[in-house]
RNA sequence: AGGCGCUUAGCUCAGUUGGUAGAGCAAUACCCUUACAAGGUAUGGGUCGUGGGUUCGAGUCCCUCAGCGCCUACCA
């Protein structure tokens, strides 16, 4: 019933049309109401204008592997996904087109110009989709949701209409991050400090009313245009006799006052600071403290404004320029020195950000921020790995207010309308027709549109209907998990934590799973600009989807980053088509095995069983521990690694072979019981297997012999689940394995070290200790022999010990000398060598044990059992010097 | 400046309660053995960054120092 496979794997040929199956069978599809528990992600939305990277192809392998994971567990698992519409970045691309066709945002107009971007986003909006699902996401796609949707523009509008009746949005003149390139506001956490090289100038500021000089240390110069005070430190003894009188402004000649603040380092530059409030974050605070005017001596596409006199009309860079040299010219330039500083840069346009004075609406966060806190310091949320809850908690307390608006176009515009009769500002969830004060029409709504994180902080309910109370808000909030990287926990996690609390009473997750950033072999962040970044949809195609995401899933441990590597890469597609070739093997010798009608509940006699049966059902019953252990703890590296060494090592390299002579044997009882062992083994492995690298095991799972209609909705194997088939082992098998697999071991050790050719076939004499070995190994002397290439094997004494190499196997509770007569095979002196090599080991291990033993610190204060089990060592090893030393002596 | 993290085999990294160090890749030797050369078998390779402490026992816990990295704040 078995078809013939090609000998190589390829990702190519399977993964899309396994992918159109799984949705057009609906199978990612979860249930608003359903009698199963609940288990929910809400995708982190990607911009829409995004390109699948490697930073995504890592956060939703997780999410993938986890949600596909519980919907095998008997979980109502919804992975929610959705687009972001990220604000500047899209604008950005979208002016970059237009500039193209030689055309401009401003020439045609608001209106038009968002048109144009929805038009862009219906054209490319759903590309990032495509990716996604090339790589497996099995997200329930007919939720999918776009941060402009109606629904969620609703969201945003009810929660803004609310924060600002209780005051928790109002509009101020602040001092703002001012992106002049793009002409909008940028948050704190859009500004990239970098260390940058520059000057400092040391300019002489005449003291009015005498012939003092202030020396102030500046490396802005230009902004000195802009200065309303010059501070000096209090206790500074050097200047406190001026404070208080008036500083002359060179080149201006404006009179600023001499002020005293804590603020100024006395050990810094000359200790007197220029004060200019409306260009520095410290000086507007200074500005504040003293009631000084503010100056803005700027326009918003950076060039100097009317306030910088003659300057005006220049840019920031020429006007530095040039002051420096009329401060020169004019004499008040004492020195300049090279300085390094860090700058703020916009991560956006590049260019330096200009603090800047103007009209923004602000969240007022603190009083956002207690409960947000709070619910993470008492473990309602927990963030794993713990250390980022410091992180989150330390910004939390230093939060300042929220800058929520920017001047782009393409956005949640603000829901406010300013009223040109009256001045006063209706804010409303629906546009008014008329002003809420004075009812007059003359109304405008505010330009400006939100900061996309406005929305995104709204995420994960605002995807499930709210404000509606709908069943899938029921259901899934809180959701279960949030994974991201930790570069947005403040941008983003934060202030889900807030809105959610704020809105729906509970926190929007139970748990934040952060994880490391994907960097490239040399340890660099990848990012476009530097132009290491791998891309996925490449590497998909050539090594298939399962491939990267295994090679994601065995590296990532504990939130750390993950340097990656096409090598790697390379390996593990190497393990897809091991796994691949294992089932073409298994397939063709099933090609008479008839499918049991009672499917996966089928066991076979256990008397029919061979030894490497019930070992390989106790291996799977163990890794399908292991991995729910480490499923359980997010400990994903560990499952993944798990499973490659028990299909690789286990299945592959010994039941394989071990059942090879019985599946290539006569028609018999026996060799049923195996194949069904081998049928069921096939099955659960495709389990256990299939969250990691779903692709494969759907593809190999179809050809099966003992199979339900889709893995992906399979169950996954636990202990209670395959309860039954994990009790048909014996317990036995597995020690009974384990002497074989170390006598074969043993001799192929000793062929190996003897430089035996592989073809050549060589007698062994196998003298057991006991006679429970002595079954053992005869009962299995014909896997022995073929799996060690031998052309006879004597089980019984140890005999005549001449001309042999002997290696004593080393086992718990079991002990077997392996004999092998070298005359006629091979040189006596490489037997030696072997056996010398042999013997010093076992010393080394021996005087580690004994040494131990021989302090009575340790006999006294450490676990019985471990003392005894090193006796038992210890007495192995003597035992075992022996056999070689005597062995040693019959060579000769 | 403060906070956090890292330092284990040539490379990339695991190592959950402290009990004689592991994987992948790379290397070496031999093999096209009828599932797989994207394979098999065997082998070599580490005083777990430094110095100290706790302990019968430390890669694992505590402290010191050094190097690297990240984050936050910022020097006018």
């Amino acid at each position: 019933m078995t078809e013939e496979l090609p000998d190589r794997y390829s990702a190519a040929d399977v993964e899309q049309r396994i992918y159109q199956w799984w949705e057009s069978k609906g199978y990612f599809k979860a249930q608003d109401v359903s009698t199963k528990p609940p288990f929910c992600i809400i995708l982190p939305p990607p911009n829409v204008t995004g390109q699948l990277h490697m930073g995504h192809a890592l956060d939703h392998t997780i999410q993938d592997v986890l949600i596909r994971w519980k919907r095998m567990s008997g979980f109502n698992a919804l992975w929610l996904p959705g687009t972001d519409h990220a604000g500047i970045a899209t604008q950005m691309v979208v002016e970059r087109e237009l500039k193209k066709k030689g055309e401009s945002r401003r020439e045609m107009g608001r209106e038009e110009f968002v048109a144009r971007v929805w038009e862009w986003k219906r054209q490319y909006g759903s590309r990032i989709y495509a990716q996604m699902k090339r790589l497996g996401d099995s997200c329930d796609w007919d939720r999918a949701v776009f941060t402009l949707d109606e629904g969620v523009s609703k969201a945003v509008r009810k929660v803004f209409v609310d924060l600002y009746k209780r005051n928790l949005i109002y509009k101020g003149q602040r001092l703002i991050n001012w992106s002049w390139p793009l002409e909008t506001a940028i948050s704190d956490l859009e500004v990239e400090h970098r260390e940058t090289k520059g000057s400092l100038w040391y300019v002489e500021y005449p003291v009015e009313g005498s012939d003092d000089k202030l020396t102030v240390a500046t490396t802005r110069p230009e902004t000195m245009l802009g200065d309303t005070a010059v501070a000096v430190h209090p206790e500074d003894d050097r200047y406190k006799r001026l404070i208080g009188k008036s500083a002359k402004l060179p080149l201006s000649g404006r009179l600023v006052p001499i002020i005293a603040d804590e603020y100024v380092d006395k050990s810094f530059g000359s200790g007197v600071v220029k004060i200019t409030p409306a260009h520095d974050f410290n000086d507007y605070q200074v500005g504040n403290r003293h009631g000084l005017p503010m100056i803005n001596i700027l326009e918003k596409n950076g060039l100097l404004n009317a306030n910088a006199g003659p300057y005006e009309g220049m840019k920031v860079l020429d006007a530095r320029k040039k002051i420096v040299e009329d401060l020169k010219a004019g004499g008040f330039l004492a020195k300049e020195e090279a300085h390094k500083h860090s700058v703020g840069y916009c991560s956006r346009s590049g260019a330096v950000v200009e603090p800047f004075l103007s009209e923004q609406w602000f969240v007022r966060t603190k009083p956002l921020a207690v409960q947000a806190r709070r619910t993470v310091e008492s473990g309602t949320t927990r963030f794993e790995p713990e250390m980022w809850t410091k992180t989150y908690l330390h910004w939390m307390e230093i939060i300042e207010d929220w800058c929520i608006s920017r001047q782009l176009w393409w956005g949640h515009r603000v829901p406010a309308w300013h009223c040109a009769d009256c001045g006063h500002v209706t804010v409303a969830e629906t546009d008014p027709a008329s002003c809420e004060k004075c009812q007059g029409t003359n109304l405008g709504q505010d330009e400006d549109v939100l900061d996309t994180w406005f929305s995104s902080a709204l995420w994960p309910f605002s995807t499930m209907g709210w404000p509606g109370e709908t069943e899938t808000l029921k259901t899934f909030y809180p959701t279960n998990v949030l994974v991201t990287g930790h570069d947005i926990i403040f941008f983003w996690v934060a202030r889900m934590m807030m809105m959610g609390l704020e809105f729906m009473r509970d926190v929007p997750f139970r748990k934040v799973l952060i994880h490391g950033l994907v960097r490239d072999q040399d340890g660099k962040k990848m990012s476009k600009s530097a132009g290491n970044s791998a891309d996925p949809v490449e590497l998909i195609e050539t090594y298939g989807a399962d491939a990267l995401r295994f090679t994601i899933m065995a590296q990532i441990a504990s939130g750390r980053d993950l340097k990656f590597s096409e090598q790697r890469l390379e390996g593990y597609r190497n393990f897809m088509n091991k796994i691949w070739n294992a089932t073409r093997f298994s397939l063709a010798a099933l090609k008479d095995f008839q499918a049991p009608a009672d499917g996966e509940k089928a066991s076979p006699n256990r008397s029919d069983m061979s030894a490497a049966d019930h070992w390989i059902i106790s291996r799977t019953q163990s890794v399908a521990k292991e991995v729910e252990a480490h499923m359980e703890e997010d400990r994903f590296s560990e499952a993944a690694n798990a499973l490659y060494h028990f299909v690789w090592n286990d299945f592959c390299d010994w039941y394989l072979e071990l059942v090879k002579p019985i599946i290539y044997g006569a028609v018999s009882a026996e060799r049923s019981a195996t194949q069904l062992v081998l049928a069921q083994t096939l099955n659960r492995m495709m389990r256990l297997l299939h969250p990691f690298i779903p692709f494969i095991t759907e593809e190999i799972w179809q050809k099966l012999p003992i199979r339900s209609e889709a893995l992906i909705v399979d169950s996954y194997p636990t202990q209670r689940t395959d309860k039954d088939w994990f009790a048909t082992a014996s317990k036995d098998a597995v020690f009974e394995m384990e002497v074989v697999k170390e006598v074969i071991a043993a001799i192929r050790n000793i062929r190996g070290e003897n430089s035996i050719k592989p073809g050549q076939a060589i007698k062994v004499r196998l003298a057991p200790a006991d006679g429970r070995v002595q079954k053992i190994l005869g009962e299995n002397k014909v896997v022995i022999m073929r799996l060690a290439r031998l052309e006879d094997v004597e089980i019984g004494e140890a005999g005549n010990l001449a001309k042999c190499a002997l290696t004593p196997v080393r086992l718990p509770e079991a002990s077997v000398d392996v004999i092998v007569p070298l005359e006629g095979v091979i040189d006596i002196a490489e037997e030696v060598k072997r056996i010398h090599k042999a013997t010093e080991k076992i010393q080394k291990d021996m005087g580690v044990l004994t040494k131990k033993l021989g302090n009575e610190n340790f006999v006294k204060n450490a676990p019985e059992e471990l003392v005894l089990a090193d006796r038992a060592q210890v007495e192995q090893f003597r035992a075992q010097l022996e056999r070689l030393r005597d062995s040693l002596s019959r060579l000769q």
